[in-house]
DNA sequence: CCCCAGGCTTTTC
DNA sequence: GAAAAGCATGGG
């Protein structure tokens, strides 16, 4: 039996954009269920369709994702509780009229609420390589480590993966689950590390919940693991931990904001300095409140418009 | 062949 | 201290 659910919002509500700009790479299309998108989520499969500009359907055989209500679990997932019109301050549309065109149909995407270890490993992926990889490699992580969740839909038998649990992958062979990681040892052995510190508690992912623990505490915490950065660590916070005042900065925003915002600081080598001054500059450009709300919105604008990139 | 992709760590000047 | 090299593969 699957329960049905419809979401409807007052704004735009571009499900693909939000699912495949680059902040999950957990969701697919399936050939064999044209429309619709699928996941794994908490355990639970789940399948998407969009119906309208703002609206869109959910399929899914429980009506309870983590012990909360599908509905409210959904509702909080796309963090539908977000006015997105308060991302960008008052006059931003002022100072950059051409962007603020260009940004037009980006504007209504949303950050998603995701789980905070697998947004951890998913992220410890994303190092150098492009998006198709980062993707294959989540993808085989999921295959080969993860439960196998059979569902049937649309009468037809659909085979899912949940995404690993920490004891899984703590306990994985490291040359195996380099298989993994792009045949990269070392990114393999990191991931290794970091499911193990989750598992012994070392690293309390629940208790960095905690809103009131300052960003560059947070980002500090993170980075003592090894294979995690500065950028990761900010990815950790915005993508897994809800913080969006979280301000990502990879190889692509330090190029908009030397582009879009003249940044002196984008132009020089990427550095711990570098990456501080950067992260300072976006708060006097964005909402400091919703920074990485903003900046993730500026980034697919920027590589879908001006790199002409897709991310899948 | 080159350079770059949602970087981080280690080595070298 | 800051810069450069190494990691691994695919695509432009």
């Amino acid at each position: 039996m699957l329960y049905t659910l419809k979401i409807k919002s007052s704004w735009s509500l571009p499900v693909k954009d939000i699912l495949f700009s680059g902040q999950s790479f957990l969701w697919n299309e399936h050939a064999n269920v044209q429309g619709y998108y699928s996941s794994v989520i908490g355990s639970v499969p789940l399948f998407i369709r969009q119906l309208s500009g703002n609206e869109f359907e959910i399929h899914s055989p429980c009506n309870e994702i983590n012990g909360i209500p599908l509905q409210e679990f959904i509702h909080n997932y796309f963090s539908l509780d977000i006015d997105t019109k308060n991302v960008f301050p008052e006059g931003f549309h002022l100072l950059h009229p051409e962007l603020w065109k260009l940004l037009g149909e980006y504007l209504p995407l949303r950050i998603l609420r995701q789980d905070p270890f697998q947004t951890m490993i998913m992220f410890m992926c994303a190092q150098g390589i492009g998006m198709h990889l980062i993707r294959k490699q989540v993808a085989m992580l999921t295959e080969t480590y993860g439960e196998r969740i059979t569902v049937t839909f649309q009468e037809k038998e659909i085979v899912l993966h949940d995404f690993p649990t920490p004891l899984r992958l703590a306990s994985a062979d490291p040359f195996a689950l380099s298989r993994c990681t792009n045949n990269n040892r070392v990114r393999a052995a990191n991931i290794i590390a970091a499911s193990r510190s989750v598992v012994e508690g070392k690293i309390d992912l629940h208790s960095l919940r905690n809103r009131d623990i300052p960003l560059n505490e947070l980002r500090m915490t993170l980075s003592q693991q090894s294979g995690i950065g500065f950028k990761i660590a900010d990815c950790i916070a915005l993508f897994g931990l809800g913080r969006f005042d979280a301000f990502p900065i990879d190889t692509h925003v330090r190029q908009y904001l030397g582009a879009w915002f003249n940044s002196a600081a984008a132009l020089r080598s990427l550095s711990p300095v570098t990456y501080l001054i950067m992260d300072a500059e976006a708060r006097t450009i964005v909402n400091p409140e919703f920074a990485g709300f903003a900046g993730h919105i500026l980034f697919h604008c920027w590589r879908k418009e001006i790199k002409k990139l897709r991310s899948f």
